[in-house]
Formats: C-alpha cells, sequence, structure tokens
DNA sequence: CAGATCAATGCATACGTATTCCAAACGCGT
DNA sequence: ACGCGTTTGGAATACGTATGCATTGATCTG
C-alpha cells in the first residue's frame, strides 16, 4: 500500500541506497540517475517515511513546544513566531499542552521523538528539566526560567519592567498603589514585582499586603482580584499587573465595580500584547519584543541541539519599554 | 548512550522479545518475569523509542491538527478540547500552522507520521482533501468543511444560525441591516451569509450589496469593514458578524468612529467565545458548542482511524443558540 | 507412563531509511 | 597494455521495536 524507497529503486532500476542518495542530492550519484530517480519518485509519489528515517539518523527535526493554556491569549503570540521560526530552521514543531509536570514527561519527551524542546511553563520547583538533562534531551527556556546560572533562556529583562512602571506611578502621584502580580514560583512573577517593589521603596512607597495579589497569568486571577483590592480600607489608585491578561480582567472588573478607568483607576499591564491597543482597552503597559522572544529562543535551542551553544549556558534579555496608552492618569 | 530494550533484556536476564511483551502487558508473559522485566527497565530509565515502534507497528498515535492562524482567538478554543480530547483517545497531537496548503501538503502531512489529520481550515478549493485520500490518511473537518456529502466533518448548523438572527433582527424592526460575512469559499462563511440572506428575504428585507462585506475570520475584517459601511447613502442600524472575532472587530471600530452600541448600531456576533463575555463587549451573538465541536471531531477521527466510521461519511451537526447580551436593540 | 496439551520464552525477521564498505567501470597518462 | 585514481552504484548493515514461529519444559490425560 504505501510506497517505500524499495519502489522507486525498483522503478528507476537501480538500487535503494541510489534513490535514497539521489533524493538527498549526494554528489556520489551522477546528474543522470538522479534525474531518473528524481522522475520514478515523482511517479510513484514516493514520500520517505519518516519513522524510517529517523530510526537511521537518529534525528527528527521535530521541537516539543510545552505550553499550560493555549486559551490564555499570551501563549499564542509566542507560540506563532515560534513556529515560524522553527520551520524556517528546519524543523517542526510539536504543541505540548499540559497542566501538569507529570503528565509532560510521562513517555512524552523523552522517547527520542523530539530533537529538543522549548519550555514555557517554567516554575522554580519544576522537576522536568532535570529529566530532560538526565536524558540529555536539549531544552531552552522561554519567557519564565528557573533563575540558576547555567540555564539556556530567552527571558525578558523583567525587574527593569517592573522598576519601570513603579517610576512612573511614583511620578504620576500615585501613593496607594496595587499590585497583582504572577505566582511567586516564577520568575516573571517573582522578578517583575521585585523590579516593582524595590523602585518603589526607592520612592519612599509603600507596598502594604493589603494591597497585594498574586496568582495565576490569567484573565480570572485580574478579575476576582479588583473588588478584593477595592475592598480594603484605603483602596487602590493605581493596579500594576503581572501581565496585559490579568489588566484586561481589571479593566473587566472595573466596569462591574462601576469605576471608570482612569479617572478612578490607573490600570497598568505587562507585554503589550496586540489586544492592549484595542480601542476598548487602550492599555498602558511594558512592551517587549515578543516575536523576537520566541525568534531568539528557537534559535538558541538549535544552537545547543548543534552543539554551537556556550556550554555554561546562555540567558538573552529583551530590553522592556514603557508604552503610555489610556489607562493611567496623574492622581490629582 | 540511549537505552533501548536490549538493555533491558540483558540486565533481567530475558530476550528483547519479552521486554517488549512483559511491558506491553501480553498475557503470554509471566508474573514473575514481568516484574522483573518492569524493575530492569525502572532501574535503567527505559523509555521504548517511539520512532522504533512507529516502523513497527505502522502506527504513531499521533494526529495532526491544521489551523491557519493561532493568534486568532477563534484556534485556541478549538485547539484546546482537541487535544485534551485526543489524549483522552490515546493520541498526541501534533499542531501545524500554515497559511497555505501547499506549505502543508509538503511533506509533513503524508510522511506516515501521523496517523490522522483534523482540518480546520478547509476552502472549497483546497486541494488537501484530495491528496489525503490518495495517500490513505484518514482526516476530520473540524467547523468548516468542502459541502460535498461523503465528507467526515463536525460543524455547526450554520444556516441555521443565521436565520436565527435574522429572526430576531426584523423582530427588533431593524430594516437597513449589514453583513460582515466570511470568505464564499469556506462553508462557515458561506452558510450563515446563506441562512442568513433567506431569513431575511422571507421577512421582506433586502440585503443590498453596498451593504454587505465579506472576508477573512479575522479582527481586521470587522474593524476595517465599519467605516465602509457607515459611509453608505444609507448606513445600516444592524450589522450581523461572520463570527465574533469580527464583531470585536466592528465594536472596537464603532468607538472610534463614535458609536454607541447599541443605541446607535446592533452588532451580532456568532460562536459566543468566552471573550464575547467580557463587561467590554456584553457581545450579542450565536452560541454553539465549541467544546463539543472539538471532541466530536476528535472522537469521528478515531472512528474513522479505526474502521468503525460509516464508509460512506459522516457529517455531524451541532446545533445553535441565540444569546441575547447588550449588543442589540430595538430600533426606535 | 507415554503422549498430548499448554504456558512461557527465545529466535528470527519485518518495518524503511541512511550510510559504510566494496566492487566495478571508466578515464587518463605513460 | 598497464597502473592508478576517480566516479558511480550496489550489497550489507544499523537503527529499536513488535510479533510469528519454534522451542522448551511442565502439566495433564487416559
Amino acid at each position: 500500500m504505501t510506497i517505500t524507497s524499495h519502489d522507486v529503486a525498483r522503478l528507476a532500476g537501480v538500487s535503494q541506497a541510489t534513490v535514497s542518495r539521489a533524493l538527498r542530492d549526494d554528489h556520489r550519484v551522477s546528474a543522470a540517475t538522479r534525474e531518473k530517480v528524481r522522475r520514478a519518485a515523482q511517479a510513484l509519489n514516493y514520500v520517505p517515511s519518516e519513522a524510517g528515517r529517523t530510526l537511521s539518523t537518529r534525528s527528527t527535526r521535530r521541537i516539543g513546544v510545552i505550553v499550560t493554556d493555549l486559551t490564555n491569549p499570551f501563549y499564542p503570540h509566542v507560540v506563532a513566531p515560534l513556529h515560524d521560526e522553527l520551520q524556517a530552521l528546519g524543523y517542526r514543531m510539536m504543541l505540548i499542552t499540559e497542566r501538569s509536570d507529570e503528565a509532560v514527561a510521562g513517555e512524552n519527551l523523552l522517547d527520542q521523538s523530539l530533537d529538543g524542546v522549548v519550555l514555557a511553563t517554567a516554575t522554580t520547583e519544576s522537576r522536568l528539566p532535570a529529566q530532560l538533562d538526565r536524558r540529555g534531551v536539549p531544552y531552552v527556556f522561554l519567557n519564565r526560567d528557573t533563575g540558576q546560572p547555567g540555564d539556556y533562556a530567552s527571558v525578558v529583562d523583567n525587574e527593569g519592567g517592573g522598576r519601570l512602571v513603579a517610576g512612573v506611578l511614583a511620578e504620576l502621584g500615585h501613593r496607594r498603589i496595587a499590585g497583582i502580580f504572577g505566582s511567586p514560583n516564577t520568575t516573571t512573577g517573582r522578578d517583575r514585582e521585585l523590579g516593582f517593589r524595590l523602585a518603589l521603596a526607592e520612592a519612599g512607597i509603600g507596598l502594604p499586603d493589603s494591597r497585594v495579589v498574586r496568582g495565576a497569568f490569567e484573565y480570572d486571577t485580574g478579575y476576582e482580584a479588583l473588588p478584593r483590592l477595592l475592598a480594603a480600607d484605603e483602596p487602590p489608585t493605581a493596579v500594576f499587573c503581572g501581565n496585559d491578561v490579568v489588566a484586561i480582567g481589571v479593566l473587566n472588573a472595573a466596569i462591574t465595580a462601576g469605576l471608570r478607568v482612569p479617572d478612578d483607576l490607573t490600570v497598568i499591564g505587562f507585554d503589550d500584547l496586540p489586544m492592549a491597543d484595542w480601542e476598548v482597552f487602550r492599555l498602558t503597559t511594558v512592551r517587549h519584543d515578543l516575536r523576537e522572544l520566541a525568534r531568539q529562543a528557537a534559535r538558541l535551542l538549535v544552537r545547543r541541539i548543534t552543539g554551537e551553544a556556550d556550554p555554561a549556558g546562555e540567558r538573552l534579555i529583551l530590553p522592556t519599554e514603557f508604552v503610555p496608552r489610556a489607562t493611567h492618569a496623574r492622581l490629582t
């Protein structure tokens, strides 16, 4: 039923070895036979079996990308450029969406079916990296890393971004400031909070626990946090959100709460997703180059696979930029 | 470097064949040896090579899912349940995002590396289905199909949904009605338009070309269409959009145009994405069960793979339901 | 107790490709 | 005509797993 290189060989009147060579442009086959084989392959509609090739070459040209939840708008915006860049580098992408570390590890990543892995879901507790290391599977962190030296990672200057926002809020005269940060077991959560706190402290502004919420980088986190923050004795005049998705949750919750943004409340996000620029939001946020973040990760991973990467690890850090839109205002 | 079943066999003191059988719970191996092999495999951290297994069994337990653009919010909401259902059925998902049919076909789908394919991008001109047929690769259409009998497809009652909206708009007193439909070479575009038109006609309401736009199911389509529709001599009082993403583009454009929704303009979507319920939108739309749409497609594909499906094709059609929210109003 | 039945395991091979090693053929200079 | 290098292609094998078939030893049956 399925056509193999042997069938092509028979039709072309050559050996299977020659077929393999001809189709891979091996210089040891003459132009004439190459053409003959080409035509035979064409006629039979031959497509090399990838399993056979994998077994023989021990490489799959396939890369796994692990994300938690695709319906979180952040991930598609990183997966898409990742796909394109990997494709350009001659690899195919295998998307794996899993909640739990364990499920991922289970025979998925370690069965030699992937040449490498992009981890976009790392937490500081994740055991997955160690498993990959043990098995010799090359991997890179994307966006989040473990913060350990020796990592291969493409990340954003989270601390710098957090500082940026703190500076702006201080300058705008805000003093009762709240933060809805990501989980402290992610570097994106931790470092954005860190930078934000440090810069606030330098400006002499406190950040009491009553005005701090931490949670997953999801819509609901922002949506559910705002009412809680507003219920405090001294409700905040500004909220820094761990990312845009959380900020958008806050903006929607603000409507329910009857708050006007930015008159009653300043809201700042992080990432600058395309959505942030929609008229309904016009979200003031911190921009970094998501596309480049993904591209860098792809290139780094391929370098690691081919052995060109620095054996001591490489951490590529992208700069951040403040993007003023319509959800921040000077305190009057 | 990598551990094979031979290594396990040596350690357990049995043959490679017995290892294979023991780990696959073959009843022809005694409980004692099974346990012995298990322990050896555990000790060596053995994971079966998927390439070897594929070559031997001629099955990959892997299914390709083809979408055009993940950053379009519609797709993540269908890909996520698809992933989960396929996983539950014992298959893994390979996500393929491609603009062009040709790029997809190129050695990606036909190299025996996939047991089946889910097509979420079909157009009526697509040549991909024919190629898959020729190679004997089982596939199903998801959401869009070709409309041909003999298809295996999980779709929505698009015509019915279109009718539903036309009925509501007519009842609300709207007469100058516009439509921003999907591409006519997609069944989702074509059939929603068809149902809408038919029901409008039955209500004695015309739909002149000046109030019709067709385009991709994207944000920009809605965003760019609205100004054009408004520039007409008799601008519409209501717009039916091909899907929610388009409708959201329209809602944002309405803000730019200074229109109040629904006072100045009624806007209706299709799909009922979670986003439609956000406070900033409160989009009136047509609901269908996206999760079930994906699940059905997964199950149908697996049935087709295992040969249990009706050889004459199967088209599973999900019902639609009108969801009134805050973007429609009676014409005063 | 001989012969038949059955459970448990090993042997050998298939799957499809890439590649190493070899052999043949050819060209060319002498 | 011979030797030598070069080009071209074939034979054989490796990759790792699954499985049909053969083999062994044990248990059962009459």
